[in-house]
DNA sequence: TTGTACGCGTTATCAG
DNA sequence: CTGATAACGCGTACAA
């Protein structure tokens, strides 16, 4: 391995000399010259492992996301990524399976690896990163608050989006509209329930909406067996508000096994519906703004490295109902 | 920071022990409890920087692919992670955008960084994974060989894919079948090409196979334009294979546009259609085994870093036609 | 501005 | 089986 002293060396310069340069400290421009000419010859690339020893931090972030298969996450990532590596940061993808032993994991390797920050769609339950913020490193919580945080957090606008959801439908002409939503220990899918809830007691003040609500997990699965299960009701459901894309995906799929699609059964779904398949009937998407998302958070973070000591601040971003799904 | 002197302080014994213990060498059973009782106390999590510092490699295996929004890769990442967590290795998920110069970035990194080894998706064009070689590390290709590698490879047989999608149309009576495939410095793409034009030729030896070939990028606007492309040919295609998933989607999307969806036109998809929503017509798509190539691929890297000096040894798995698309 | 020398936290070597 | 000590490669006081 070629080291920072080899460098110095053959530059006939000091190895502090050889650190200075490659860090932009004021050097005498021969030197420098150098110094750079002999790294490059030798093919000299800084070790990051002892820089980060020596510095206590690295240039890393994590990203921990509780299920890399859901679009919506991936697309998360690519904000988060886009922005970060824009000022020098590399990405860390951490999948946590919403489990919160896997996200503790995760935790501690962000801690234990001196990575600079962490950005976390915090697993269903109670996460814990109060041992981030006791070493002082910075914390972004994206899609999820995190439970006792006091962390910086950015999230969609979930009861609105459920509340849009369900008031198109509405105005479709359904009357008797279900939801399909999330585990409910995982904030999103509580708020957009309570956003359809609230939408239909708006409408039809004496709505069971107990009877339509169905929690399943947010996968394809849970959209799917959930739906069934409506459709098997004495009063089934003539719509339904699908909680996220996969649950979406899994509500039509139920609906076509039981001979009821769109428009006879009615659906919306809030986040978009991945590479979807051009479908006979349009169907309504509250589409989630979910690349800017993690842009947002990844900005709050990179601001948060730079020294920022603005109070917490929770950022609220809105999604908009699309006009019947398009190609 | 409660560092490894802060426990054998509290043990009473020295850091050489308390280090010794952790790693489970062998040492006197009532030291053993004390240090642990003393870590446990101290909440002591080793840094993992300086023990990567010192044993000169990381835990960590970089996954490098050119995609996260495709599931295909989200799919294998889950192989490869399931495999390596299991083996107590954590993994780094890197987006290359299929471009040389951030896969470059990122293959540094790994070096820099000191992880124990890579598996990488190569970027189109040719990759360069000499320097990780020239210094020991891993190195597992996965989806595509590298250019001029010596090493691990685990591919799908994509030749054949793309003979098996053609053949399912051909049967199914359609006789003038264009192929919409990726770029043509990506392996798989050219393949999956190649695979069809073979069939093609032994159906009939007369068709004009360029005519009808297409290359695009490997997302849904290459497909969709591609598609659109074909359709306004002076004697379109009456189906087409398309060579991966995004393409299949966008494909299809187009030909809605076009107002020619299947049966009037038939396609066929190498890769599975993700989230696919019910389609008037089942649509026959070549399976791939995406979570097992990142499996396989995993194994076989894990097997070097315990020490393998196999021979290089090159993987193919073979993809499956299911039967037209089910729930 | 430049060089010397030390320390970041851990593991490996070498005596005992 | 245990302890003292020397690295791992880098950045930075401190001295020149």
């Amino acid at each position: 391995m070629v080291t920072i002293y080899d460098v110095a060396e053959r530059a006939a310069v000091s190895p502090a000399t050889v650190s200075r340069v490659l860090n932009g400290k004021s050097v005498k421009a021969e030197l420098a010259a150098r110094v750079l000419e002999a790294a490059d010859t030798l093919a000299y690339v800084p070790n990051r492992t002892a820089r980060t020893l020596r510095r206590r931090h690295s240039e890393v972030i994590a990203l921990i996301i509780p299920d890399v298969e859901n679009p919506l996450f991936t697309a998360l990532a690519r904000g988060v990524e886009d922005v970060a590596r824009e000022a020098g940061y590399s990405l860390v993808l951490c999948n946590s399976d919403d489990d919160l032993a896997k996200e503790r994991e995760y935790l501690d390797i962000a801690i234990s690896g001196d990575m600079a920050g962490v950005i976390i769609v915090p697993a269903a339950g109670e996460s814990n990163v109060d041992l981030l913020l006791a070493k002082g490193r910075a914390v972004v919580a994206v899609d999820r608050p995190v439970a006792h945080g006091n962390v910086d957090t950015v999230v969609f606008d979930n009861a609105r989006a459920g509340h849009d959801a369900t008031t198109v439908l509405w105005e479709a002409g359904y009357r008797r509209i279900a939801c399909i939503t999330g585990p409910n220990d995982v904030r999103p899918a509580v708020d957009r329930a309570m956003g359809w809830q609230a939408a239909m007691l708006g409408f039809d003040s004496t709505f069971p909406a107990v009877t339509y609500l169905r929690h399943g997990d947010f996968r394809t699965r849970g959209g799917q067996e959930m739906m069934l299960d409506l459709l098997q009701m004495d009063e089934p459901p003539d719509a339904v508000v699908a909680a996220n894309n996969l649950i979406g995906v899994g509500a039509i799929n139920a609906m076509a096994q039981a001979g009821t699609l769109p428009p006879t059964t009615g659906i919306a779904v809030v986040g978009g519906l991945p590479y979807a398949l051009p479908f006979g009937h349009p169907i309504p998407v509250v589409h989630l703004p979910t690349r800017h998302i993690g842009m947002s958070a990844a900005r709050i973070l990179l601001d948060r490295l730079s020294g920022s000591q603005s109070p917490v601040s929770t950022v609220v971003l809105r999604g908009e109902l699309t006009p019947p799904t398009p190609a």
